[in-house]
RNA sequence: GGGAGCGUAGCUCAACUGGCAGAGCAAUGGACUCUUAAUCCAUAGGUUGAAGGUUCGAUUCCUUCCGCUCUCACCA
């Protein structure tokens, strides 16, 4: 074979793949493993880079500690003849290696003229600084890790394609250090809410993913339905924590969270992917109004452990984390659309009494009206009216509290002492999402029998997002649950706001995506 | 599921009113021992998402399909 590949190639990626295939097989003939293994890496780029950050160039050449050693991915090249600047990339980033053919020697300067971008490559030697002021390291030795057989996106612009970051994420990460940092900064987002409950004497637990069908409830939505076959029965995939943490609650374990994928088998757009990821902690002997303190404490830290500040940019939009939150009545904003007066109870008589016509007077969209025809108590039609006419008014640069929750919309949240037709429940919304959902826990056995009927009431009526009547989930609160209350956060929402991603699939490594071969 | 937009070389993008499909980066050959979007010379790279239609002629116009983005609905 000669030397080098022969001129007159064309550059399709076929005929890419082909010629780095031939310099895999020259580096074979030179002795050279194209994916070998057993490298010893003793640094990384970041071990360079803040060692010396302070170090200018005659600082560095007095230095004589012993060389670096670094490995990477080659993220740019640029060759003058017997001297070659590349550009390593490892998990902490960038440092430049310089490659001269008399420090290196001629074999290894073969080697090295077969880098392409994107190969994994060794370097060893010292650092130094060039004459320019950037520090790189000086290879006295070179070697090539692992041959890369397609081309990496150009480096200017790098990967923008929304489909093709989503699909190859590998290439997406490899191309950008932003995109490494929202995933960094996710994983940073879990380890702080792991950090923050166990300083609470939380414990973590893991709960079924599968569920019997009469067990798939804890929130309003669809399930997956899935199959097991050596016992040839139907499950469900989780749509939310709940019930199971519940009964831990009921087991004594008193403070209990998980942090666990859900799946919800609905429409899919920039808030919503079919898995997703939820925060779920339930806290005995606390009510909803404890965990409105832990909940503005928690997700202010986090914003500060994570981005750096509790006061974060989404979507070019300032929201000031640090607690106190405001809060808002949704009974009392919709009383006071519709002129109901008084005292919680008297608001809810009024508005009991509304006709359809004097519900729908003030709502405009056409949708939201058409979506009345469908509540039947008055519970929801509050909910509905507060959707359509206050949360577009809810301040954005701060997060809320929505308060003063109708019971029918609540089947798992325990009814308020003052007035049963409310629940002791909260909502969080930051940046246009619901990024929390907590009630004090339902845990009279009786009255959630209720709501489990009214809920199969409901799924008669042809409501496809109810929840099964849990026999053994009415089993456990009989044995006594002690007061409690707990709380959901939707972790991809907050890795949202705090990385200022406009769409969960920026912070899901793997978004759901149709199948690419029918393209 | 409804509506709008987009899909051209490995990547990022052009192509006027329907008239030979082009550039930069990457690639290939050559020069170059301090470059950093390296530079210089040369070369090559296309089923224009797919199928059909209109037309002398389609990247361009029409239809259907596929995928993505935005949006509405559902939801967290």
């Amino acid at each position: 074979m000669a030397d080098t590949p022969q001129a007159g190639a064309t550059s399709s990626i076929e005929d890419q793949i082909r010629l780095r295939e031939q310099k895999a097989d020259l580096l074979r003939e030179k002795g050279v493993q194209p994916y070998g293994n057993g490298i010893v890496v003793p640094h990384t780029t970041g071990f360079v880079r803040i060692r010396h950050a302070d170090d200018d160039a005659a600082q560095l050449e007095e230095d004589q500690s012993e060389p670096y050693g670094i490995a990477g991915r080659v993220v740019a090249l640029r060759t003058m003849g017997k001297a070659t600047f590349l550009s390593l990339r490892d998990r902490t980033g960038d440092l430049q290696v310089f490659v001269k053919k008399d420090k290196v020697g001629d074999q290894a300067y073969e080697v090295l003229k077969l880098t392409d971008l994107g190969d994994i490559v060794f370097a060893r030697g010292r650092a130094m600084r060039t004459k320019t002021g950037e520090l790189s390291i000086e290879a006295t030795e070179y070697r090539l890790l692992t041959k890369a057989l397609r081309p990496l996106p150009e480096k200017w612009h790098g990967l923008t394609d929304h489909e093709t970051r989503y699909r190859q994420r590998y290439v997406d990460l490899s191309a950008s250090l932003q995109v490494r940092e929202i995933f960094l900064r996710r994983t940073e987002l879990i380890a702080g809410i792991r950090r923050f409950l166990e300083d609470l004497d939380f414990v973590e637990v893991e709960t079924p993913v599968l569920h019997k069908p009469e067990e798939a409830g804890g929130a309003a939505a669809r399930p997956f339905a899935t199959h097991h076959n050596a016992l040839d029965l139907d499950l469900k995939l989780r749509i939310a924590l709940e019930l199971h943490l519940k009964r831990l609650i009921v087991g004594g374990l008193e403070r209990v969270y998980e942090i666990g994928r859900v799946f919800r088998n609905e429409g899919i757009d920039r808030r919503h992917n079919p898995e997703f990821t939820m925060l779920e902690f339930y806290q005995a002997y606390a009510t909803y109004e404890d965990l409105t303190a832990l909940t503005e404490t928690m997700v202010s830290r986090l914003a500060t452990e994570v981005t750096g500040a509790d006061e974060v940019t989404f979507q070019g939009v300032k929201i000031k984390f640090a607690p106190p939150w405001p809060r808002t009545s949704m009974l009392g904003e919709v009383a006071k659309l519709y002129g109901a007066a008084g005292t919680q109870p008297q608001q809810l008589d009024a508005l009991a009494r509304l006709s359809a016509g004097q519900w729908l007077a003030p709502v405009e969209d056409r949708q939201m009206r058409e979506k009345f025809a469908r509540l039947v108590s008055s519970g929801e039609k509050i909910a509905w009216a507060f959707e359509a006419l206050v949360e577009p008014m809810l301040p954005k640069d701060r997060p809320i509290f929505v308060v003063d929750f109708p019971l029918e919309i609540s089947p798992l949240a325990r009814k308020r002492d003052s007035e049963p037709r409310l629940v002791d429940r909260f909502e969080a919304f930051a940046g246009g999402m619901e990024i929390a959902n907590a009630f004090s826990e339902l845990n009279d056995p009786r009255d959630q029998e209720a709501r489990f009927r009214a809920q199969v009431e409901a799924a008669a009526r042809g409501d496809q997002e109810t929840m099964p009547w849990d026999r053994d989930y009415i089993r456990a609160l009989e044995h006594g649950m002690p007061p409690a209350a707990g709380e959901g956060v939707g972790i991809d929402r907050l890795a949202m706001l705090f990385t200022d991603s406009p769409s969960i699939r920026d912070v899901v490594l793997f978004p759901l995506l149709k199948p690419e071969e029918s393209h």
